[in-house]
DNA sequence: TTGAAAGCGCTACCAC
DNA sequence: GTGGTAGCGCTTTCAA
C-alpha cells in the first residue's frame, strides 16, 4: 500500500510537495506537478483519509440516526442525505436506533468517538441529545421530529396542517364519526399528527369519542390491533385517519381478514405515501411527504453547520463560537405535505 | 476535547498506561486502574478512533454497496448487515451505486481511500470488482448476486431452484401460456431465474413463446411496460413470473390500469417479498428470500475474513497471504428461499 | 507493573 | 517554488 513518501520518492520531490498537489493547496510548478501525478498514478496512490482526517480534524463524515432502516419513509429519506452527502465529500454513516433510547444514546457515543463532523438525528427520545457530551460535541440537525419547545436546527413536515387538511377531507366527504391511530406523543410527528385531526374535528364541531382516539406506536402491529378493536366497536367508525406507513399496512391487513370492505365501508386516510400505495387496490389515499427533499435540505444544513463550526485548535475561551454567524443555528425549515387523495376514501353515505 | 495525554496526566500515570486500561492490554494494578478509570470518566474522555485507526490498521469499518436503498429486498438485507456489524463492533457506510456501475467503482475507490477493513457489495457490473485495485485491496464479500464463473466469497439465494418451482407451482395449477419478466440479465440473480423458469417449462414440455420473455431491468418502469405489452398480445398469458418486487410493483400497476382481474384473468408470482404484499389484495404470490439471514451471514463471512487477513504489516513476499487457512475463501453460501403461495395465483380454467 | 520513545500517514508551519 | 520539521492521538516496542 504505497503512501505519500513512496509518491514523493518517485517523483523526487518532497512529501508536502506532494501534499500540496493532491489538495491544490501549494502553488507547485506544472514540471513538478506532473512528475507527481505521474508517480500517483504509477503506484496507484490512494491517499489516506484516516491520517487525512487525524491531522485535519475533520473526517468528512457524518451519521445519519435513524429508528427503522427497513420503513420506507426514512429509507427514500437516507436517498436524499446519501447523494447530498457525496455531491459534497462527506459518507454517511448508518445508525438503526431500532425506536430504543438506550441504543440510540450508545449510536451517538459510537459516533463521537469516530470524530464525524455532523449526524442528523431522527430522534426517538430528546434526552439522548440534549444531555451531555453529545449536544455541544458536533453540529447536530434534527430531521423529522423535534423536541417540544425546541431552538435548534432542524427540517421537518408540517404534521399538523396535513394532518388537519386530510381530516377536512374526510369530514368534507360526509364522514361524522372519525377515528385516528396515533402514532407515538412523545415525538412531535406523533403529538403534532392527532393536534391537526383534533382540531379539524372541533373546528366542524364534531365530537372525538375516547374510543376512537386510539394510540400506536408507529409499528405496524399497533396499527392491526388497533383497527381490530376500532371496528370491533358497537359504534365502529366511518373513517380512519392512520399517523404513519406501518400502521397503515397493520390497518389494511386488519380490514382485509375482518372482510371489512374499503372504501365501501370504512374510509382510509394515510400519513406517508410509497411507491405500493398508488399501485394495489385500493389506491390509498395519502399524505406525501418531500422525503428526498427533507434529507438534502437536512443534509445541506448540517454542511452549512460544519463548515461554521472551525476544527476544534487549542480551545481558548470556551463558547467563543457563540458569535458564529450562523444563521441555521436557531433555523427550523417546515416543508409543505401534499394530500394524495385516491381511492381508499368515500363519500359516506348513510 | 480531553485526550488520552489528559487522561495520563490527571491520573498521573503514563499514556500507554491509560491505553492500556483502555484496551484491556496491559497489566494495571487495581489502584491504578481505578485511577485511572476515574479520571476517564471525570474528563468525559472518549478515545479518538480516527487516530486508534491510524495506528492500528483497522478502522472497524466496513462498507456496503448496494444498488438501491429504497429497495425493500436490500434494505431488508441492510438491517441484517447492520446489526451483525454493530455486534462486532463495526460501523457500516452506505454506499448507493444506483446500479451505476461508474458510481460503483467510484463508491469503491472511495471506501478503499477511507481504509475501510472490507466491503458486502451487490455488484451491479463485475468489472468494477474483478478490476485492480479492488479485488487485492481489502475483504470482499458478494451478497445477492455474483459474477459468471465466480470463485470467491459470496452469499445468494437459490435464485434458480426458487424460480424453478413457483413456475412448476403456476403450472401444476393449469398454466400453458407462461410470460416471465426478466431482471437485467448481466447479474447471476437475473440470469439464475429466468434459468428456473425455462427449465420448469421446458420439463413440462410447454413452449416459451419469443414474445412471452420480457427483458426488464429490476426498475418499476420496466415491470410496468413489459405488462403493458404483453396484455395487449394477441395471444396474452395467463400467469406471469416477475423476478423482483419492483417490477412486481409495475406489473400491479398496469393490471389495474388495464383493469384486467388478476388472479381471474392472470395469475402472478413475484419474486421477493415485503411487508404490503401480504396485506393489500390481491394478496401477492411471492417468493420469500431470507433477507435478514443473508446480511447477517455475508457479514459474519466478512468478518472472519478480516480476521484471516493481518493488517498489512511491512509487506515482506506478496501473496504470503495465498496460504490462510481461510476456509471462506472460496465459499459460496447458498440460501434456500421460500414459496409464498397466496391470491393473486389462481387455477386456469377454459 | 510502569514509562520513554518511536511512528502510523498526513498537513501545516517554517525557512530558504 | 520547494524542503525540513513538527505533531494530530493513539498503540507498540523496549527498558527499567
Amino acid at each position: 500500500m504505497p503512501t505519500i513518501r513512496d509518491v514523493a520518492r518517485l517523483a523526487r520531490v518532497s512529501v508536502p510537495t506532494v501534499s500540496g498537489v493532491l489538495n491544490g493547496t501549494r502553488n507547485v510548478s506544472k514540471k513538478t506537478s506532473l512528475r507527481v501525478r505521474t508517480a500517483i498514478v504509477a503506484l496507484d496512490y490512494h491517499p489516506d483519509q484516516v491520517a487525512r482526517s487525524l491531522r485535519s480534524r475533520r473526517t468528512q463524515t457524518i451519521g445519519f440516526v435513524i429508528p427503522d432502516v427497513t420503513n420506507p419513509f426514512f429509507t427514500d429519506v437516507l436517498r436524499g442525505v446519501e447523494d447530498t452527502a457525496r455531491q459534497n465529500g462527506y459518507s454517511v454513516i448508518l445508525c438503526n436506533s431500532n425506536e430504543d433510547p438506550v441504543v440510540e444514546r450508545k449510536r451517538l457515543a459510537m459516533l463521537y468517538s469516530r470524530r464525524v463532523d455532523g449526524v442528523l438525528i431522527a430522534p426517538t427520545d430528546f434526552r439522548s441529545v440534549t444531555e451531555r457530551p453529545l449536544r455541544r460535541d458536533f453540529p447536530l440537525v434534527y430531521i423529522d421530529r423535534i423536541p417540544p419547545g425546541f431552538s435548534g436546527a432542524a427540517v421537518v413536515t408540517d404534521n399538523l396542517g396535513a394532518a388537519y387538511e386530510a381530516t377536512r377531507y374526510l369530514i368534507s366527504l360526509g364522514h361524522r364519526r372519525l377515528a385516528i391511530i396515533t402514532g407515538r406523543l412523545n415525538i412531535s410527528s406523533g403529538r403534532d399528527r392527532l393536534e391537526g385531526f383534533r382540531r379539524a374535528l372541533q373546528e366542524a364541531n364534531l365530537p372525538l369519542a375516547e374510543e376512537h382516539l386510539r394510540q400506536g406506536d408507529f409499528g405496524l402491529e399497533s396499527g392491526y390491533l388497533q383497527t381490530l378493536e376500532l371496528m370491533g366497536l358497537k359504534n365502529p367508525p366511518t373513517a380512519i385517519f392512520s399517523c404513519n406507513n406501518k400502521m397503515t399496512l397493520g390497518l389494511m391487513r386488519a380490514l382485509g381478514e375482518l372482510r371489512i370492505a374499503c372504501p365501501e365501508q370504512v374510509s382510509v386516510f394515510g400519513f406517508d405515501d410509497f411507491e405500493w400505495a398508488a399501485n394495489f387496490s385500493p389506491r390509498l389515499s395519502t399524505i406525501a411527504q418531500p422525503t428526498y427533499e427533507l434529507g438534502r435540505l437536512a443534509m445541506e444544513m448540517l454542511i452549512r453547520r460544519i463548515q461554521n463550526t472551525r476544527p476544534e485548535g487549542k480551545d481558548k475561551d470556551k463558547d467563543q463560537d457563540k458569535d458564529d454567524k450562523d444563521v441555521d443555528q436557531q433555523q427550523v425549515i417546515t416543508l409543505k405535505n401534499e394530500l394524495k387523495p385516491r381511492d381508499s376514501t368515500a363519500r359516506f353515505t348513510q
